[in-house]
DNA sequence: GATGTAACTTACCATATGGTAGGGAGTCAA
DNA sequence: TTGACTCCCTACCATATGGTAAGTTACATC
């Protein structure tokens, strides 16, 4: 199946970006992991750039389905699960906030080119949902999305830095940090959305 | 001067390894940067590896050396100070945490080889400050850890992300953003020191 | 059976990359 | 003056890279 391959291939290419980066692979060595070579992911994507882009758009759409996570739930307990979700990577796949991260970081190059925020949707969405909760509802928006930021950091930094808290810590440290580390985030969450606005205060 | 060049050296590679990445930048350009050819730049480090050993090395040290701006504060505004100057990069340099930030992301392949573990010190020296906090002197290394992962990625996580920001929500938006939270963090921070571990609730 | 099209392939190419080999200019000590 | 050493250069090389061109195979449609 043609649509079949391209997935395939979607697939593989946000494993290895996520691994390596976009300039640590080649579009050969993502073709070469299914048995293909170079020109057909090239038949289907036309570039390199072009296969990047779909792969953080099919990250992105991802993401906004998440929101599905909160709905009907009361506004803190919906932003629990969602955060939890994104730390766990449920529905998003081992690889989707590695990328992310990495796009963060190379962006600021590419973004005359690539054009697309694909973060944009996601965090504009977080700000409405953080200003509904009841202490959060004078706060602006730059506030808000403060607060937002320090949970996804505290999330996806964490998250990237698996391979260097074992190899500094041995895997039983780490295997008690990661078992802790859902429990200590939803607090990080509750006390700061109880909390409201720093003005606020 | 030798040292001189060598420094420069590693100044160029530091800001361009963050900028683009281990992958993302030849030896050629580091060099040509300051007017010299790659094999200059070999000369002085004999290999691309090398280079970005050193410069995660040099790093490393600015890490340690920042422990003296805790020395003599009480443990919590000592952690306040300790955090906020890696918030604004106080002596650290602008790309010191972005290239950190990318050996994370890298080093999981590159550990085999390169095998050091720069940010050991630091950690260790921040779970020992942590524990010294009244509120965490019963605190496993653990948790402890999970507290300051939570800082450092609300730190850093934002550190990265000025160009996004600024590309989705304006220059206006993110000025204001970057305003408030330092404050934001120090709430955070604070809070977190106050409450303790988890088990502690 | 002819035509078209999607999904690949092999051939090929210009360019960039990390690294080796060897040389030249300057400095410094004996 | 000679020898050794540091610093840096030109020349060169094998390999990898993204991408183009031109088939080939299979399958569907008329």
């Amino acid at each position: 199946m043609a649509q079949d391959t391209r997935e395939r291939l979607l697939d593989q290419a946000e494993a290895l970006f996520a691994e390596r980066g976009f300039y640590g692979v080649s579009i050969a060595a993502i073709a070469n992991e299914l048995g293909l070579t170079k020109q057909a992911l090239l038949h289907h994507f036309g570039s390199k750039e072009k296969l990047y882009g779909e792969v953080l758009k099919r990250i992105s759409s991802r993401f906004m389905a998440l929101r599905e996570l909160r709905s009907g739930a009361d506004p803190i307990q919906g932003l629990k699960v969602y955060f939890l979700a994104l730390l766990k990577k449920d529905h998003l796949g081992q690889h989707a906030t590695t990328v992310l991260m990495r796009e963060l970081l190379d962006n600021k190059r590419r973004a005359d080119t690539a054009g697309t925020w694909y973060l944009k949707g996601f965090l504009q969405d977080l700000i409405v949902q953080v200003k509904t909760v009841p202490s959060w509802q004078k706060a602006g928006d730059a506030e808000a999305l403060a607060f937002i930021y320090q949970i996804l950091g505290a999330i996806n930094y964490f998250g990237i830095s698996q391979p260097t808290l074992t190899g500094i810590f041995g895997p039983d440290f780490y295997r008690r940090l990661e078992s802790n580390y859902p429990d200590q985030l939803m607090n990080l969450i509750e006390a700061g959305l109880a909390a409201g606005p720093p003005t606020g205060n």
